[in-house]
DNA sequence: TATTGTTATACTCTATAACTATA
DNA sequence: TATAGTTATAGAGTATAACAATA
């Protein structure tokens, strides 16, 4: 238990952060410092940002769904989801058509471009998630998802 | 099981985003979102910010330690830590001190008011953190935070 | 009137380069 | 020459209000 010795000051070896490390929220932050990293490390080559990356997986999953369906899916808000897809609309990932049935929606689908950008970059994303929980059994990384999962689950 | 009649297409009911939730990094996302916006709702009356609260409470359990200290044990950029204790400073929460044996760094301490800040806040955060694992049982919120800091932990 | 989506905008967070003062 | 800290600034992410088109 007694592994090292006292440090005579705070300073001298590594800040002692032993309350914010009681806190649920801090662990989280932490750990999403870290895989938010590997995943922008990876993705780079495909030019997509993890928001970008996960709008073309739910419409991959998704077809022909609407503006207001993917902005509730992603917790993104719909300006900021309008700016997002014109992005991908002008890099060829996308389309959006006007539903004829209801005039103010649209229907979002990928290209056959997106649909391939976005097989690779799952690859990437599950390699960068690999390289982040490298130290997590399988069973682990099981429990992780599914505690993580009932935080955001209504 | 079969609680709810399959939607016939995908914008009907909710979007299906399996393919994400396999990711443990879009739960962690997830996660992080809700347990951001608790902690900002009970942050609010006491008028600190995440990154703020962060630096009270490590100031307090390491007085004295100086800022390179204090940004790498947050993971934040050194002039963004300038820019955050000078709103602190102001505030009248912390102090800043050359040290005398080397006149480059500052000895960071709270003020008396900043240590009383910090242990409100402290009570904030951790209400924060029940309030986003409140379905977790207490022995799965210590397994949580074990298993994210194998992810941030060198 | 309510809803879908857009534009414009502002605010926060984060990152980098260039500087100062000390060592 | 290297280090601690600062200033200035730019970029990304996020949030809100006001608007257009449609229902």
């Amino acid at each position: 238990m007694a592994s090292k010795p006292a440090p005579d000051n705070a300073a001298s070896d590594q800040a002692d952060q032993s309350e914010l490390l009681g806190l649920v929220g801090y662990n989280l932050r932490r750990a999403y410092l870290v895989i938010q990293s590997r995943f922008d490390e990876r993705m780079e080559k495909h030019d997509l940002r993890q928001a970008e990356f996960s709008v073309l997986s739910v419409v991959k999953s998704n077809p022909g769904i609407n503006q207001k369906a993917l902005a509730e899916a992603l917790v993104v808000a719909p300006p900021n989801l309008a700016t997002l897809l014109d992005r991908l609309e002008a890099r060829g990932l996308l389309t959006r058509q006007r539903n004829p049935e209801d005039k103010r929606a649209q229907l979002v689908e990928l290209t056959t471009q997106g649909a391939q950008l976005c097989g690779r970059a799952l690859k990437a994303a599950v390699n960068a998630d690999d390289a982040a929980v490298g130290r997590l059994s399988v069973a682990e990384r099981r429990q992780l998802k599914a505690l993580l999962r009932k935080i955001f689950t209504d």
